[in-house]
DNA sequence: TCAATAATGTACTGAATGGTACAAAAGAGG
DNA sequence: CCTCTTTTGTACCATTCAGTACATTATTGA
């Protein structure tokens, strides 16, 4: 009685979406089996460690994916200007244009935010500073970009915390649209719009 | 075996806390007898409908003060940008320079919005209205104000979740700061300043 | 002083929780 | 076809959950 077709990694989007929904609390084994297929024995097999093995390799998921479409692109492109535009596509393509809400986020309000306090601050320290860096190459003054990075990171946070709230994922462009202006300024954005 | 002390609404607040330590579905009874003290009997004396009735009870609460204290003034100060620096300041006082975070931004994230999606909604969208009220009153061209409020309530909300995330109330104290600037201009805040 | 009422703690309920044990089943390799 | 390992479902566990029942205690007001 087995299907054997599954692999840990194919369900860590399953649970990432359970616990985007339900928050650590809330996911119960009970969601977490309907919305995966798999039984107890299947979840205990590839997470022996249970509910919380499982949220630690959904944020290492999320953390691996960032790294690698977000934050090392911004650190390693050369123009810095490209790099946050690329950065806010593959954002808006990530958090579905504010319909999806952002688990490292959701952890980091509630009590769960100590138990995996270490993969929290990381992201977002890891997230400001490669965007600060970008931020200087585009010729920003050094002291001012880790403040406006630090904003933008926030903004998107925000964003998404207003686009549930209010039921309006426009929310959620809109603020992309204003950070591009921002971070960029008026001119670039028109010279990248033509 | 009763004190007969307590009042219902003395134990709001208690219960506002342990709900934004550990969302609705973290907050257990259990939790709750602890942090307020009382027994079930009472708790459910009070609030006969439950956990769900404490809830909402907190967010009327929460609803209230804001009204009170950051909604209507915004749109009843004649001079906007006295409005809006009060309105920063009561912010700031409420959230404790960012150790605090916003119940009512806690339960948009989760799946629990939709159990009180009209107080959260109204919540942040009477926000969002008074304070571009305020904005207009300040000379702010009207088109820009409703983009440029939404702006300022989303950093808000977001400087809480980097706050907490980074464990940094700094983040907050200074996304309040930039706020300030950006609402009002450098000229207005440095006539306030003098 | 003495009911009537409001407030409270305790003991309890059935259901749901996270987690374990284990045997059945499937796949891989020969 | 046969064995060995990996998966998987099911039955089960102790614990905790939200919620109820109720007796006991304060308080109130006459």
């Amino acid at each position: 009685m087995a299907r054997t077709v599954s692999e840990r990694a194919d369900i860590l989007p399953l649970l990432g979406e359970v616990f985007r929904e339900h928050g650590f609390e809330g996911a119960s084994l009970a969601h977490i089996t309907a919305r995966t297929g798999l039984g107890k024995g299947s979840l205990y097999h590839f997470f022996p460690g249970g509910k919380e093995e499982m949220a630690a390799a959904v944020l290492a998921e999320i953390d691996l994916w960032f790294e690698t479409n977000v934050f090392a692109p911004l650190r390693a492109q050369e123009d810095g200007a490209a790099a946050i535009r690329d950065m806010l596509g593959r954002v808006d393509a990530y958090f579905r244009s504010g319909r999806r809400v952002c688990l490292v986020g959701v952890f980091a309000l509630s009590e769960v935010r100590d138990r995996f306090c270490g993969q929290v601050l990381s992201y977002f320290a890891r997230w400001r500073e490669a965007l600060a860096d970008a931020l200087r190459r585009t010729g920003r003054a050094p002291d001012t970009a880790g403040e406006d990075a630090e904003d933008a990171v926030l903004a998107i946070q925000g964003a998404l915390v207003l686009a549930r709230a209010l039921d309006d994922p426009a929310v959620f462009t809109r603020t992309l649209a204003r950070l591009e202006r921002r971070l960029l300024g008026m001119a670039a954005l028109h010279a990248a719009q033509q």
